[in-house]
RNA sequence: AGGCGGAUAGCUCAGUGGGAGAGCGCCACGCUUACACCGUGGAUGUCGCAGGUUCAAGCCCUGUUCCGCCUACCA
């Protein structure tokens, strides 16, 4: 026999490592069953597990172990990705510590220090995910940085380059000056940030008076090189073209209109600084302005700042603003909310800056992303994100690829040191192909880690090779990601895969919420709400905590995690342990090979309701609703087969009279438990596994899910549970209302027009209701006198308390069943009375709400005439 | 500024046109031989607000308030 509890720690151990050893994980390259496949979001290999992560793996986990049960070829691809600013930043800080920079030990010293690194702790995350139960395809398992991928991310490059959509510029792009590289729009995070709004006297320069202009950067005046105004701006028209006096740097610069310029904003005219505001870069493309580079890359003046060169951007903001103040030239300063950029890796301040950059240009490749979604070759799932991936797609702008950072795949592009030949190729060139120079230096600059993971759903089975692997599992069958990454990553692998395979990457993308605290806050370590999956594991086991994570998956809401939720499913799994030992205690002398089959009610119903239970949460599954799959699979478990069908089959176990009945009884018990850990697995892979090895042989995880078949639901045995379950409820209501101890067994009076159905189910009422004595009788019958009385649709109930009766009691609680089912009666009357009803609702609701008028008269006939005896009775 | 989502029992949330639900929590009674990580019973809601459509609205439409998120170049 099975042991008293489930001890997860122990068993998820050697149930993980059965599994590997048995390579059951494990999906062929090629083979007759039909392929399904999944690429894992890779996490950073800088990552620990945290409650995104446990989330996005189970949910796919669950999927792909529905799926491999099902039939199907089943290939879940995991890896990670190298995270280029994030490892290198974590590396650096390593080096910090011990007093060096990277700088100091150069670029090819560094990197390998990278990869050290990467072996010692890149795996963690990795064996993280095994403790969730995730059955990846590990032998399969990638690593962005692979020679593979690095050559799939050179051969993406090169048919890019080739075909016109890479080029390379000098633009402004967002600029880190502590990672001291450039960054895409996507990394950079806005946040509202209190400053000013500096009010600036520009005098004219022929001293016939001045323009102010509003400024939150007082710094970049020193690089202005230009006033703009609207050019149908009143105030403004007589002096464009004029020339107005730099403060400061006593430089002239001219007065142009732009369309751009707000005349309701501040003063209506602006400075313009193209080396360090977008906007001021685009304007001085359509007016051809000269650009000033006063900021250098590492946040300092640079020597075309003048007097400030050589300060900090920071502190050159404040000595600007004195000197301003002090020449007379500072009109007022306004206390300003706006949005500031910042790095989303380290938080620095993004400072604008003009610099050579290698970009990918978008349009083409968002145009066919939008097309495949809107011909449906891809869905999105909750639809709602369609609306927000074509607003993006359609607004989208070139993406800055280049990061001048170490770590990443560098860019293969060549120089030729003798000719200026630039050079493309996906192997590193011996020589020129021009002029035969062998002195080629290549381009210092990585690329965006997104620009490998984009590649991600082809670059893992192999391309560019033409593998068996490819060939079968691409396009992939469904993804699975936070939403958070929409742009980041599901976009630019719809454009990447559409381009270089001809194919949209995944059938199926969802995109699941954040998980936040119970509160709804986002976990953060700073707020200190975070929860640790680990620990959570640790202490409630993976089955458990997995259940928690998807039964609070609905689509388009936030799960909101916490510890007592957690709690309440280990209560589940231990409610399914429980039932397993009983169910083991009472086949202990059974043969499960004979050919059994019973037609007792109990047994007629649970097939019918089981059934209707894998429909259910087959459906479910299949539509991505993942809290419905859990809520009934739940809800059959505990308030079906346990609460109803095991109660109701112990006096059938118990009988040895009845050999045959017990045994039909004892298969059908096998069959069903079987069944539901099949079904539970998926969820709840470690402690079914272990059960299953209870029940047969081989695993769980490889053996058949169930089907439901439209024949084995059973109305009429359902129905006739029904009734006595409504009778069973109603002793019950009586006992627990009356305060009568459930040891104490009563004597009870049915009387009905059902006599068979509750003459065949007599037993099942006396031993769920607790009775030692239940009369059915035919509805001709007089009525008992001195009981306690209930009522249900088809039978009316009469409970013996000898005399005892707690006349006060009884009546209120007849009373508020009589308050109940009035009200009732008031709803369905004033309904049927109202012909517009009638005539217009449909004949199944009218009939419907007919037969409700009727039964609740009936019953409240019957409830008023026995608060009358009860009336009689007292007096 | 625009877009999206949410507002339903004390808490967390299901519920997309016909009798307001679940889990947890709460109250009462019970250690009945699978399970006290349990069982039985019970209490609890102007379904954000205001209009409208409909025989019928938590659900559809319009407006509105509050909360959250995303996108955006207004200095």
């Amino acid at each position: 026999m099975i042991e008293k509890a489930f001890d997860p720690a122990i068993a998820e151990k050697e149930i993980y490592a059965e599994w590997l050893r048995e390579n059951l994980f494990h999906a062929a390259d090629t083979s007759e069953k039909q392929p399904f496949s999944i690429v894992i979001p890779p996490p950073n290999v800088t990552g620990m597990l945290h409650m995104g992560h446990a989330l996005n793996n189970t949910l796919q986990d669950l999927i792909i172990r529905f799926r491999r049960m099902s039939g199907d070829n089943t290939m879940w691809m995991p890896g990670t990705d190298h995270a280029g600013i994030a490892t290198q930043n974590v590396v650096e800080k390593e080096l910090e510590k011990e007093g060096k920079n990277r700088e100091q030990l150069g670029r090819e010293e560094f990197v390998e220090r990278v990869w050290q690194w990467k072996g010692k702790y890149g795996g963690l995350i990795i064996n993280q995910l095994k403790r969730l139960g995730s059955s990846c395809d590990w032998e399969r398992e990638r690593f962005t940085m692979d020679a593979g991928l690095s050559r799939a991310v050179r051969e993406a490059f090169v048919r890019l380059y080739n075909d016109g959509l890479i080029y390379q510029g000098d633009y402004i792009v967002n600029w880190c000056p502590r990672c001291h590289t450039a960054l895409s729009d996507l990394e950079v995070e806005y946040k509202e940030t209190p400053g000013n709004l500096w009010h600036i006297r520009y005098p004219f320069a022929d001293g016939s008076g001045e323009i102010i202009v509003a400024t939150t950067r007082p710094e970049t005046m020193l690089g202005d090189t230009a006033v703009a105004v609207n050019p149908t701006d009143a105030r403004y028209s007589a002096v464009v073209g004029k020339k107005v006096i730099l403060p400061l740097v006593n430089k002239e610069i001219p007065i142009i209109a732009d369309d751009y310029v707000s005349p309701e904003f501040g003063s209506g005219a602006v400075k313009i600084t193209p080396a360090s505001d977008p906007n001021d870069f685009a304007m001085a493309e359509r007016h051809h302005l000269e650009i000033v580079k006063v900021i250098g890359g590492d946040g300092t003046i640079t020597a075309q700042g003048g007097a400030y060169a050589g300060q900090d951007r920071y502190q050159c903001r404040k000595s600007v603003v004195a000197d301003l103040e002090a020449q007379g030239y500072l009109v007022k300063v306004e206390p300003y909310l706006h949005k500031v950029g910042g790095c989303s890796r380290c938080v620095t301040e993004v400072e604008p800056f003009v610099s050579r950059q290698w970009f990918v240009k978008m349009e083409p490749l968002a145009k066919m992303a939008i097309a495949a979604v809107v011909k449906g070759n891809t869905r999105i799932i909750p639809s709602m994100w369609e609306a927000t991936y074509f607003d993006w797609l359609n607004n989208i702008r070139d993406w800055c690829i280049s990061r001048q950072i170490w770590w990443g795949h560098r860019i293969p592009v060549w120089r030729c040191l003798n000719c200026e030949k630039i050079i493309v190729a996906t192997d590193d060139p011996s020589c020129c192909p021009q002029c035969g120079e062998s002195n080629l230096r290549q381009e210092e600059d990585v690329l965006d880690t997104w620009f490998s993971s984009a590649l991600w759903p082809f670059s893992t089975t192999g391309w560019p090779e033409k593998t068996e692997a490819l060939k079968t599992f691409y396009p992939t069958s469904l993804l699975i990601t936070g939403f958070d990454i929409l742009f980041f990553w599901v976009a630019r692998m719809m454009m990447m895969g559409l381009y270089l395979m001809g194919d949209v990457p995944f059938r199926d993308v969802y995109l699941h919420a954040l998980v936040r605290d119970e509160q709804g806050e986002k976990m953060s370590k700073s707020k200190g709400n975070v929860i640790d999956p680990l620990n959570m594991i640790d202490k409630y086991g993976a089955d458990a905590f997995r259940f928690t994570l998807v039964a609070f998956t609905a689509q388009g809401r936030d799960v909101r995690m916490s510890e007592e939720r957690i709690q309440g499913y280990k209560f589940f799994v231990n409610k399914i342990w429980n039932a397993a030992r009983f169910t083991l205690i009472n086949l202990e002398d059974f043969i499960p090979d004979s050919d059994y089959s019973s037609n007792s009610l109990p047994d007629r119903w649970i097939r019918s309701r089981l059934n209707k239970t894998i429909q259910e949460v087959t459906e479910a599954l299949e539509s991505y609703r993942f809290n419905d799959a859990a809520g009934g699979i739940y809800h059959f478990i505990w308030h079906e087969l346990c609460d109803w069908y095991l109660e109701l089959i112990k006096q059938t176990l118990y009988n040895k009279e009845d050999l045959a009945q017990r045994r039909a009884t004892q298969a059908q018990l096998r069959t069903t438990f079987k069944t539901i850990l099949q079904l539970l697995h998926p969820f709840m892979p470690f402690v079914t596994e272990r059960l299953w090895k209870e029940f047969a042989s081989g695993y769980i995880m490889v053996s058949d899910f169930p089907r439901h078949d439209p024949v084995a639901n059973d109305a009429q045995a359902e129905a006739e549970m029904t009734m006595l379950q409504d009778v069973i409820g109603a002793i019950r209501n009586v006992r627990g209302e009356m305060g009568i101890a459930t040891t104490k067994k009563l004597a009870v009076t049915v009387i009905t027009e059902e006599v068979a159905v509750f003459t065949a189910g007599k037993a099942y009422i006396e031993a769920l209701a607790n009775c030692q004595q239940v009369v059915i009788l035919d509805h001709t019958a007089p009525e008992p006198k001195g009981c306690a009385t209930g009522v249900t649709v088809k039978a009316k109930v009469f409970v013996e308390l000898g005399g005892m009766i707690d006349i006060a009691s009884e009546r209120v609680r007849l009373e508020k069943e009589v308050a109940k089912i009035s009200k009732e009666i008031e709803a369905a009357s004033q309904k049927l009375a109202n012909e517009d009803f009638v005539q217009k609702a449909s004949a199944a609701v009218v009939q419907k709400e007919e037969m409700r008028f009727q039964e609740a008269k009936e019953k409240l006939a019957f409830l008023q005439k026995a608060l009358m005896r009860l009336k009689e009775f007292s007096s």
